[in-house]
RNA sequence: UGGGGUGUCGCCAAGUGGUAAGGCAACGGUUUUUGAUACCGUCAUUCGUUGGUUCGAAUCCAGCCACCCCAA
């Protein structure tokens, strides 16, 4: 709670140039910062990494930055240890997905469970109060008829709404994107204008910047890479190591490119195919998430869809049956792949989503 | 040990006298808060081998080697 009424802001830093500028922009608007950030690496895990990502030994050096950043700017920073619930959660569901053939979004889960959701829940068990919760994601909140709308951010290249169509009425009512105006590169020239020393640094995006077996903690599983036709072409050392729609580290000389096209967990197979092979008109949604723009859909209804974090929006139908959503897409789409989020947009705004159970291919 | 065929980059494969296409794979990079896709770049001084013909051969000739097929 800051001082004379005005309102405080929990930023959720990263270390950074968007968390970064976003705690510079909110103070400029006034609000009383403070810094939130969570560990969730606490090395019980060998990382054995060649980048900078969220999850790994790198987090070190991020923390250090936020804790230098803070105390040359006077703001107060909190680091949460939550490395035992993120084990719990992200990476449980990470390797749970994994394994039964599925590709996860870890991104999306950390957002909801995590960043959103334990980082500001314990912050405040702990005593540290603030009113509204801030991250530098680009997206967009607003008020429509008493319910909070997650909007795509205005750069169309940066747009992070995919990530966080999870978050709550009761996360977003307390949430603060201040970046959703601006574009990527608007920011960075914020950040040089402010002499920001993150102003330059790379975006770190990857989830985890090695090999993933060290999170799934398998040990190789030789099994055989079949065509469609069920001819064996070649072997893999487990299906987990691959993704729908994938098509390097296949090691198949084939007269065409070759693409992951199914993955048969219960018998260790991964079913390639050719670039048409991947196409599919639709999917089965589960989990969903629905926000407050419209009803859910009990009647056909036409939306725009992004069934893959880096994909495009597309036009598609969607029905609502109990708890799931059937997706027509207009056109047939490739490499629609379970265990993914599929988004529903109208215009600009988040409608829902939920998570991919089923590709359809009529 | 009679007949026929084949031997060009990791795989497939153009090229039949004029100085090694292409596809796949691989590798590197760009894009990307999920190891997808896409895009860009690199990748045979050398054509089973030895010798010959020729100004010049992967391409013609001969020997040898390897593999395949047919017949025994």
């Amino acid at each position: 709670m800051g001082s004379f009424g005005m309102k405080t802001v929990a930023v959720g830093l990263s270390g950074g140039v968007d968390s970064t500028l976003t705690a510079h922009l909110l103070k400029e608007q006034g609000y009383h910062v403070i810094g939130l950030s969570m560990s969730i690496y606490n090395g019980d895990i060998p990382a054995h990494v060649t980048g900078d990502a969220c999850y790994g030994p790198t987090e070190k050096q991020d923390i250090r930055d936020i804790q230098k950043w803070a105390a040359e700017h006077d703001i107060e920073a909190h680091i949460l240890d939550l490395s035992e619930p993120y084990k719990k959660t992200v990476l449980k569901y990470f390797r749970d997905s994994y394994l039964s053939g599925l590709t996860p979004n870890p991104c999306v889960m950390c957002n909801t469970l995590m960043k959103f959701g334990l980082l500001a829940e314990e912050a405040r068990k702990q005593g540290i109060q603030f009113d509204y919760f801030a991250t530098g994601h680009y997206a967009r909140i607003e008020k429509h008829n008493g319910r909070y709308i997650l909007k795509k951010g205005i750069d169309p290249h940066k747009d992070q709404s995919y990530f966080l169509y999870r978050l709550t009425q009761q996360q977003l009512a307390t949430t603060l994107f201040p970046l959703g105006n601006y574009t990527k590169d608007q920011v960075r020239e914020m950040a040089r204008a402010r002499g920001l020393t993150v102003a330059e640094k790379a975006d770190s995006q990857d989830f985890y910047a090695g090999d993933y077996s060290d999170l799934l903690g398998q040990s190789p599983q030789p099994g055989p890479i079949v065509l469609t036709t069920g001819k064996i072409l070649g072997q893999h050392q487990g299906f987990w190591n691959y993704t729908i729609g994938q098509r390097k580290g296949l090691g198949i000389a084939y007269p065409e490119p070759l693409f992951v096209v199914d993955i048969d967990a219960s018998h260790n197979r991964v079913i390639v195919g050719t670039a048409k092979d991947t196409y599919g008109t639709g999917c089965l949604a589960e989990n969903i998430v629905w926000g407050g723009l419209i009803d859910f859909p009990t009647e056909s209804t036409a939306v725009t869809a992004k069934y893959r974090s880096s994909g495009k929006t597309v036009p598609a139908v969607i029905t609502g049956e109990n708890n799931h959503i059937r997706v027509t897409f207009d056109e047939p789409q490739r490499a629609i792949t379970r265990g993914q989020s599929i988004v529903f947009y109208r215009d600009d705004c988040v409608l829902g989503g939920g998570i991919i159970t089923e590709s359809i291919s009529t």
